[in-house]
DNA sequence: AATCGACACAACCGCGTCCAG
DNA sequence: TCTGGACGCGGTTGTGTCGAT
């Protein structure tokens, strides 16, 4: 489209920086923010394309990266949202705190997907090469699927929301603060709900850009097939503090019918796996810290709760049982 | 010690999207 | 509404390293 290549710039380096490159880029951010990409390089002293600049930058120089091997958990991390959301690295990076989209590609490249090919699983699907399914994987791949498509629409409502903040990004980077939007996070549901030993505390995640849960009143409005986000009449209510108060166990069919589209009962939903403990409303008690320590409440019954609701979510979501 | 191939990862490229003018 | 600049994303390439021969 006509658009001239910033690297084809006669005198421009490319390839490998070095440390003085490096420095320099290092120096003038902390100083100035980075600003205008394009205007960086020669403000800098760089005989860089600003595009060079930008991803020495967010893949290597940054201080908030973690470098060096991944954890297992990582790993693992990466092997599910890979299954939920193909190679999306970017909405993959975005749930492993520290970890760039590129470093997450490459490690992806080079060692998980070897190694899911030696396990008979094809990488791209994420489903047994060879023979045919049994019953409980096909229960976890008609989940993955289900849940893909919620993560697709939160990372969607989470992208507007980012758009909507761009005023913070141009904030230089020292002073900048950190920007969450809010998090119906589907991932950290799902592993918390579905893990077999352990029920799992998160520790961050859940919450709105204000750090309270949403009003009850607003709306989101995911698009395609994903149906119309309009506010329905609420299973959940909030009272008069703007705690959520958890319904019945029972109505867990009704909760799933009236509410999962509703962007204050999936934050509740997931702030209930998250509760520090202080949670009064709860009608069970809150959840399990990551080294299984009780903050209250029943582990098991808990963990029924929150199943039946997602039983329901799942069977609701698909028009069609799924256990 | 030299060469070669495999591997890992850094960096580049081209396209899509957003948004200000 | 249109246009072009800026940026982000995902695929691909380039380069350094290491082990085998």
């Amino acid at each position: 489209m006509g658009r001239s290549p910033c690297c084809d710039k006669v005198g421009l380096k490319k390839g490998t920086w070095t440390a003085e490159e490096d420095q320099k880029l290092l120096t003038y951010i902390e100083r100035h923010g980075h600003g205008s990409w394009r205007a960086l390089p020669s403000k800098a002293g760089l005989q860089r394309c600003g595009k060079s600049c930008r991803l020495r930058w967010t893949n290597y120089l940054r201080p908030d990266i973690k470098r060096g091997k991944f954890s297992l958990q990582e790993e693992q991390t990466i092997i599910q949202l890979h299954a939920l959301l193909g190679n999306r690295w970017s909405a993959i990076a975005a749930h492993l705190p520290k970890r760039t989209d590129n470093e997450i590609k490459n490690y992806w490249n080079t060692h998980l997907k070897k190694r899911l090919t030696k396990m008979g699983i094809d990488p791209a699907t994420h489903k047994p090469k060879t023979n045919a399914f049994g019953c409980s994987q096909q229960k976890d791949a008609a989940n993955l699927s289900h849940m893909a498509q919620w993560e697709s629409a939160r990372l969607e409502a989470e992208a507007r929301l980012v758009r909507e903040s761009k005023l913070l990004s141009s904030i230089p980077y020292p002073t900048k603060p950190s920007f969450q939007p809010p998090c119906l996070d589907i991932l950290k549901v799902w592993q918390a709900t579905w893990t077999t030993t352990k029920n799992v505390t998160s520790t961050n995640g859940f919450f709105t850009s204000n750090g309270n849960l949403q009003s009850p009143n607003s709306t989101l409005n995911f698009s395609d097939n994903i149906m119309d986000m309009e506010v329905m009449d609420n299973a959940i209510q909030l009272d008069d503090n703007d705690n959520i108060e958890y319904p019945n166990p029972d109505d867990a069919g009704y909760i799933a019918e009236n509410s999962l589209r509703h962007q204050s009962f999936m934050e509740g939903f997931a702030s209930i796996l998250s509760d520090d403990g202080n949670n009064s409303t709860s009608p069970i008690g809150p959840c399990y810290n990551l080294d299984n320590s009780s903050c209250g409440g029943d582990l098991e019954d808990n963990r029924k709760y929150w199943n039946n609701i997602l039983d329901n979510l799942v069977t609701f979501t698909s028009g069609s049982p799924i256990f």
